[in-house]
DNA sequence: ATTTTATTTCTACTAATATGGAATTGTCAA
DNA sequence: TTGACAATTCCATATTAGTAGAAATAAAAT
């Protein structure tokens, strides 16, 4: 991924609104959750709900697809991988050596 | 790391100017770099630079130090570990198991 | 056909961000 | 103590983002 891009998809998820909405669809899976269950959770109008994501939509970290009236969103996994491998990869690439202890053992990396 | 503080850090990251000087101050390891290497090498505004600076400062992403007339940036390594590893926290809760490929043996963060 | 439900698009408004020239501050050297 | 250098702060301006009510669209149920 270009710095162009990965830089677009962490504005994205740099605004608490979608950073909740992601963390949300994190936890939903593959199969995703309806735009109405996610406005349920996080308590917000329908109208903003729809722009936020609108926005992820168009940098595709989601995608919807509809099942009747019902739209349901799911995360792009792989977009998500590749921006976090892309930010790993940046990481790295200090004095030829992680200066990050994050994936060192015992931590959050290693558990996943 | 509480989602707001993640968010406020993202968004920080999330812009191509500043995802650059992160880049380049990763490479830099611990020791950092000056504002003017950095504005060498990114061709920009005294001005601009520092603008953006000021907001990842702000953020807890980077630190400055004197040295003369010389102010060094570095990064804050335990900040950018925290970060990824709310995000990866988050990832790896759906369904009780990560949905990312990153993590599997050949890729990026397994080379770290 | 009409109503209900789910969700988006339209619209308007306000606030925040990005940019960069000019003036300013801090530090050293002569 | 004046001059040069490093970088910031001040300022004006242009653009983009965020919010949410109202109207519109899509699909199902009655």
């Amino acid at each position: 991924m270009e710095l162009e891009l990965a830089a677009a998809r962490l504005a994205e998820l740099g605004h608490s609104t979608r950073l909740a909405i992601f963390r949300i669809l994190v936890k939903a899976g593959r199969q995703g959750l309806s735009v109405g269950d996610i406005q349920q959770q996080l308590d917000i109008p329908a109208s903003t709900l729809s722009h936020h994501l609108a926005r992820m939509i168009k940098v595709d970290l989601l995608q919807q697809q509809r099942e009747g009236r019902t739209l349901y969103c799911q995360l792009q996994f792989d977009v998500v991988d590749a921006l976090l491998g892309y930010l790993y990869a940046e990481c790295c690439a200090a004095d030829g050596q992680s200066l990050l202890a994050i994936n060192k053992k015992g931590n959050v990396a290693a558990k996943c």
